[in-house]
DNA sequence: GATATCCCCGCGACCACAACTCCCT
DNA sequence: AAAGGGAGTTGTGGTCGCGGGGATA
C-alpha cells in the first residue's frame, strides 16, 4: 500500500534484477578482449554495472531495465572495469584509456610499482541513475566521445558507445524526458536581462531535471519547484547553460575557478536527497555546477553499503562533498571567500545526516486516531464488521469471541 | 528434457466507520 | 469574510485468496 510495489514492478525491475547472476556471463568463442556479455540479453557486450542488481548490462538493457519503475530508476550504475570485467570502475586512466575498478587501479597504478603508471592521469568515474539518453551518457563519459571510435585500440567503453543503439522514440513514449539541450524559441518568457532560453518554466525545468512525467511523483522528492532559483542559483537555471559550459562531462574535469569568481559547488547539487530538504530549508546555491537531468551522480567510492545503495540513486551528500572537492580545489584566493559557504554546506550535510538517520522505509501511520480506532475494531476474518454484529476477532479480547 | 502437481511466499482486496476535506449556503 | 452543515473521501489492521516460483515426481 505504501510502497506501491506491484508484482509487475517487481518482475520488471527488481526481481529480475535480483536474479541476475553476479558471475559474468562469458559467451563461448568470445575473447576476453571483447568483454563479458550482458546479463540480461546475453547478446550485447555488457558495459555498465548496476550495484543494486549486481548485474552487468549493455546500454540498451540498462535503460530498459532501469526505466521500468521509479525505484529501478534509482539504481546506481557505472562503467565496468575493463581489466577484470567484474567490478564497477571507479577511475578512468587517461593515459591507458581504460576504466578501472579500485583493485585494478591499485594494482596497475600502485605507487610502489617500478614503472611510470603511478603518474598516469586519472579521472573519477561518477555513478549515474535514472534513464539517461545516449547524448547524456556521452556527456557523462565525455572521455568516450572525445576519442576516435575507429581507432584500433578502442576500449570497451568506446566500443560500447559506438555500439549503442537506443530508441529515443520509445523513450518519449515511456514518459522519459530527454534533457532539453537547446531548443531555441521554445522557452517561456524570461526576466529582463536574462537569456530567454536559459530560463525554463517549471515544467521545462522538471524536464531538464529528467523527471519522468508519467510515473514519477514529484512529491516523492518533496521538491518545491517554484523556488528552483534557490536550488540552483540564478547563474544556472537551465540545462542549456549546463551544456554550454562543458556539459555533464565536466563533472570529470577538475575545476579551476575563474579569477575573482567564487565557484562554490551547490550544496544540493543534483541530489534528490538534497531536494528533499529544500521545501523546509531552502539552500542558497552559488554554483554554476550542473544540476540536471534524470541522472543523479554519486562517487564510486568503494564504501557503498547495501543500505547506501538506496541512497546512491538519489546520491549522497557525503559522496557529493568528496566530488566537490575534486571539482573545486580550493585556492588561496578562495579560502576566505568560501569559508562561510563551507560552513553552510557542513550544516546542510549535518541536516542531511540527521534526516537520513530518521528516515524510515517501513509503514508509517499518518493518523494515530484512525489507528487507535482500527486497533479496537471487531472483525470477521480480518474484515471490519458493523458494531453489534457477530465477530470472530476482538482485539481487546485475546481469545476468539466464539 | 518436458510436464504436472504440490507447497510456500508475498501482495492486494476486503470490511466499517471515525476523521478529514471540500463545497455550498 | 466567517461560520455552519452536508456530502464525499480517506485511512486504519487482520485475514483470505490469488498468482508466481521453486521443488519434486
Amino acid at each position: 500500500m505504501y510502497c506501491g510495489l506491484t508484482k509487475r514492478f517487481l518482475i520488471l525491475g527488481l526481481v529480475k534484477g535480483a536474479r541476475f547472476q553476479v558471475e559474468p556471463n562469458i559467451q563461448i568463442g568470445s575473447s576476453l578482449k571483447m568483454g563479458y556479455m550482458c546479463d540480461f540479453c546475453g547478446e550485447q557486450r555488457s558495459m555498465v554495472y548496476c550495484r543494486s542488481d549486481a548485474a552487468c548490462l549493455c546500454l540498451s538493457c540498462d535503460r530498459n531495465v532501469h526505466s521500468a519503475n521509479a525505484l529501478s530508476k534509482r539504481h546506481s550504475r557505472t562503467l565496468i572495469c575493463e581489466r577484470c570485467n567484474v567490478q564497477p570502475a571507479s577511475v578512468r586512466c587517461s593515459d591507458e584509456r581504460v576504466s578501472l575498478c579500485q583493485n585494478c587501479d591499485w594494482l596497475g597504478h600502485d605507487g610502489t610499482s617500478s614503472n611510470a603508471t603511478s603518474h598516469h592521469k586519472k579521472q573519477t568515474i561518477n555513478c549515474y541513475s535514472g534513464c539517461p539518453s545516449s547524448a547524456e551518457l556521452g556527456s557523462i563519459w565525455s572521455f568516450c566521445l572525445n576519442l576516435d571510435f575507429s581507432s584500433a585500440g578502442e576500449s570497451a567503453c568506446e566500443q560500447g558507445m559506438g555500439l549503442m543503439t537506443i530508441d529515443d522514440g520509445s523513450r518519449e513514449k515511456s514518459g522519459v524526458q530527454n534533457v532539453n539541450v537547446d531548443q531555441p524559441g521554445t522557452s517561456s518568457a524570461a526576466p529582463q536581462g536574462m537569456d530567454r532560453s536559459s530560463v525554463p518554466d517549471n515544467s521545462s525545468l522538471a524536464k531538464d531535471l529528467g523527471v519522468c512525467k508519467d510515473d514519477f511523483n514529484m512529491d516523492e522528492v518533496d521538491m518545491a519547484l517554484e523556488n528552483y532559483e534557490e536550488l540552483f542559483g540564478t547563474a544556472f537555471n537551465s540545462s542549456k547553460y549546463l551544456f554550454e559550459h562543458g556539459g555533464i562531462g565536466s563533472l570529470f574535469e577538475k575545476h579551476e575557478a575563474p579569477e575573482g569568481s567564487i565557484q562554490q559547488p551547490a550544496v544540493s547539487n543534483a541530489s534528490a536527497d538534497s531536494f528533499m530538504s529544500v521545501r523546509t530549508e531552502p539552500i542558497i546555491c552559488y554554483s554554476s555546477k550542473p544540476a540536471n537531468s534524470n541522472i543523479s551522480f554519486s562517487g564510486v567510492a568503494g564504501d557503498n553499503s547495501v543500505g547506501d545503495i538506496q541512497d546512491c540513486g538519489v546520491s549522497s551528500l557525503q559522496q557529493l562533498s568528496r566530488e566537490q572537492e575534486l571539482w573545486c580545489p580550493p585556492t588561496s584566493q578562495d579560502i576566505n571567500a568560501t569559508s562561510q559557504a563551507t560552513t553552510t554546506r557542513n550544516n546542510a550535510v549535518l541536516r542531511y545526516k540527521e534526516k537520513k538517520k530518521a528516515r524510515k522505509f517501513d509503514k508509517r501511520v499518518r493518523y494515530v486516531s484512525r489507528k487507535e480506532r482500527a486497533d479496537v475494531r471487531r472483525r470477521v476474518k480480518g474484515r471490519f464488521v458493523k458494531s453489534g454484529e457477530v465477530y470472530d476477532y476482538d482485539p481487546l479480547i485475546p481469545a476468539r469471541s466464539y
